[in-house]
DNA sequence: CACCATCTGCGACAATTGTCGCAAATAACA
DNA sequence: TGTTATTTGCGACAATTGTCGCAGATGGTG
């Protein structure tokens, strides 16, 4: 599954912290880090709902939204996939970097200690192959 | 300036290992990683050109590449913002979490340091407006 | 100097993402 | 129950990114 793109964590971050939300109140909370139109809120709900990323219950004409992604992996991928690609690193993150996040605590933060541990250690098998003299693959 | 895409940033993580590389060089090096046709691989070092990321230097119809972004301040925007949109964290991050990586020797070590709390202090001011009652901003 | 292996610039195409607008459906209210 | 305020679904468009193919320029060789 992929992994969210920064609006679309935007959102996630907020459902996180409160479950059921309609698209207003998501654009409306939003307003203040997306300055977007309500259409665009609205879009990107639909996408990720496409994707999987949250349920849409249409209630009373109103549509309520609800994560499908569990907070502590998500973030824990995040966390890898930075960790990985950026500085290369293949040991697990130390978990005290995040101490002073205000989004995570300290049963979560237990958590994460072991999701970054185990994303660590089967280490991604990144196979390739193709190899040409020139051009294309 | 916006910041490299992945694969834009393998292709800095070479260039900052071994300066002036031609585009085969690189396309041969990321060939275990990007598995990517050449011609992919020399679009995206013309993108990367005009992103002002590289330079590249034509000699006997061979070009070669070099960097125009200093290593550590990347890694470090890289960093604090990772830091900072998924995390919500506002102090800067320990170093100490990148102790073990394989590309950071203990010069650069401080040099990230220090930027890393550069970048976390002068906290980004993000000023948004726009609040409509409802479609469109 | 003709020929072949390389390179290069550049145009193309599909998929993704940021952003909207609009017309039809729904609900609330005079 | 007709009018108005909201919502919603969905189509659109531009920019970015992942990937190529091609035709022309360049250099080495017999």
């Amino acid at each position: 599954m992929q992994q969210p793109t920064a609006p679309e964590l935007e959102i996630l971050k907020l459902l996180w912290s409160k479950q059921p939300l309609t698209a207003r109140e998501i654009h409306d909370e939003l307003a203040t880090v997306l300055s977007w139109g309500n259409s665009s809120t609205r879009k990107t709900l639909e996408r990720m709902g496409d994707k999987g990323f949250i349920a849409c219950e249409t209630m009373a004409n109103k549509n309520s939204y609800t994560t499908l992604l569990d907070k502590m992996p998500t973030l824990a991928a995040f966390a890898q996939d930075f960790a990985k690609r950026v500085f290369e690193l293949n040991e697990p993150l130390p978990v005290a970097m995040f101490a002073s996040s205000k989004l995570v605590n300290a049963d979560e933060m237990a958590d994460l200690e072991k999701l970054l541990a185990e994303l660590a250690s089967p280490a991604h098998a990144q196979t390739k192959n193709t190899a040409m003299k020139d051009n294309e693959s």
